[in-house]
DNA sequence: TCCGCAGTCTATAACGTTGTAGGAAGAACG
DNA sequence: CGTTCTTCCTACAACGTTATAGACTGCGGA
């Protein structure tokens, strides 16, 4: 059906090697042969075959990019990101959901249905440090998110220890001093959550503020709904608070949601700041001060090395840690 | 490097089709044979090259979606409900993003950088009717979104002007009649504005309700920043209303935002409806009804027809339309 | 005049798989 | 006892590209 190099090579009388040179660019080629094949090419609406290129470069020209779920605002946004970051490089991506599923994320490590990709960024949820030898798959990956550091990969993530604390910091400069927090995971050191509430921790040590584990409000998953609960519990406990640090933007604003039902103004009674940087935060009521943690950084930076280790498949470099530049965004939500 | 089928072939004491053959699990195998191969298989960790057999068989196991970005929740959603109705398959998915740009979305119709998949679900915004004949491409493509209607290839769609028709029924049965509309779009006839603002219009003159241009507000794109403008907009003209009907979930609740700086209650003083059901309807403040497009069935549906092209390619079946049913989701905005 | 050397091109062999055609061995049948 | 039919397996030719090795020009320098 469709035109083989073959086909085209016939039609402008030269072998199928030139007009495979011409296709490429290959630079010694006369100005007329390369007319008379491109005349060929555009006649018989030739397009090179992908798969027959896979197969003998050994290349497809995709990226995959494993995330939790899409309809989760943070992953879909990095998606974007990431998509217009390989496109640039012109690279595809092709999309994986998890489900923040230990299990499904293991098992697609394991997959050989990766064989379409030349390589992965995967940002999983629910591995943790313990299953770092995992990524010690056999083509190039890169690892983003805080769910496991130290491994055998390159890795690209956000300061959050140093993030979380300018959050908090900010709060602490508008006077606030009972700040309660909204999304923590009972026990964990490392994780979003873990390290977001060891910068808490850290800001509120150096302020000389204790800290009052009261005010810290546990949540399984970080969806809107969850954020609402948290606060609601919050609330019933009668602890007194004057500010919330949600440890992400949909946290904060069901947070925000549960406050303003139960008659608080904000920021008037209670200042309230998220992270994430979502779209959705500058169109809340009020608009949601939050922290934005580089997110285009992130994925162009992994985009980049996750390339650079394609394209230097053997390097014994040594694995890299990086971390973008977060940024504090004051809204209506802090606002003195 | 990695092992091949001859590897196997030559562990097991096999030709490479019997490898072939277990690989594809084809009937006529002794058992013994089949295990002898699985072991092999197994000690030398093959797994079958994508490329090679794609470009035997014809087949990527590939499905492209290209909407407009991802940023957008409706279209995040989308690909999520797309993802998991191809994963139900064994197909993967390649997202492209165009922005909703006319030529962007012109210019992928003509990329041979669509070798990579099996065919194309398309979710133009850029593109109207005048162009549906470039929806001619060679290779399986299903039109998704409201964008051009009759043209050639199958469409999986939405209700939208009924739909909208029961969202302002919905409206009027809580005994609105000054309803007013943000998000159309200035002399569109079809497109998601079109018939959405076309649904609102028979249900007024059903109910008997005049039809009223001055409550009518006009947005470009359908972003959160735009429905709060456009709502803006509509109070500086002293126009009296007391309800809302925003064509989709973002513009109602950036105009939900301005309605309540502007110390309108919700309900109360304007009932608000969306349409799409977005995640984040359920947790704004107040919740936001709206309509349910039926959004996961028409991933699934669009993902079942486009493989069902792909497998039958030659068929000379005509176009099809096809439209997912609705459902009027009742929350707190048009609460009694 | 001859050699070497760029520049330009070609023939042919991969890449790793699946499809086609057919062969060997035994069972079923007359 | 031959013939036909299953069942199981093999050899080999594709699929459409890129890589390798080498051939053929003409031209400048020895």
């Amino acid at each position: 059906m469709a035109a083989t190099i073959r086909d085209v090579a016939q039609a402008a009388g030269v072998s199928i090697k030139t007009v495979s040179n011409v296709m490429n660019d290959y630079p010694h080629i006369r100005p007329d042969t390369k007319r008379r094949v491109l005349d060929a090419v555009e006649l018989l609406h030739y397009s090179p075959n992908q798969s027959a290129r896979s197969l003998r470069s050994g290349k497809t020209g995709v990226l995959g990019l494993a995330v939790p779920e899409l309809s989760l605002s943070y992953f879909a946004e990095l998606a974007d990101a990431v998509i217009q970051a390989a496109e640039a490089r012109g690279l595809k991506v092709l999309i994986e959901q998890t489900g923040g599923d230990r299990d499904r994320e293991l098992e697609l490590l394991a997959s050989p249905r990766l064989q379409l990709t030349d390589g992965l960024l995967f940002s999983p949820l629910g591995m943790a440090n313990e299953d770092a030898e995992n990524l010690s798959v056999g083509f190039p990956l890169v690892l983003l998110g805080e769910r496991i550091f130290g491994g055998p990969t390159d890795h690209v993530t956000m300061r959050n220890v140093e993030a979380a604390r300018a959050a908090t910091d900010h709060l602490l400069s508008k006077g606030r001093r009972r700040i309660a927090v909204v999304g923590a995971h009972e026990g964990e050191v490392i994780g979003s959550a873990g390290l977001r509430l060891q910068g808490y921790r850290d800001a509120l040590e150096a302020a000389g503020v204790p800290y009052n584990p009261a005010l810290i409000a546990h949540t399984t998953l970080w969806h809107r709904a969850n954020g609402a609960t948290a606060m609601r519990e919050l609330l019933a406990t009668g602890v007194d608070f004057d500010a919330v640090f949600g440890l992400n933007d949909t946290l904060a604003l069901g947070a925000m949601r549960v406050l303003q039902e139960s008659g608080r103004r904000i920021p008037r009674d209670v200042a309230v700041i998220g992270f994430d940087d979502l779209d959705e935060a500058q169109y809340s009521l009020p608009t949601l001060s939050t922290i934005d943690p580089g997110r285009t950084e992130i994925a162009e930076t992994a985009v980049a090395v996750l390339a650079e280790r394609i394209a230097d498949r053997r390097s014994g470099l040594a694995p890299r840690e990086i971390q973008a530049q977060f940024r504090v965004v004051e809204r209506e939500s802090t606002a003195s």
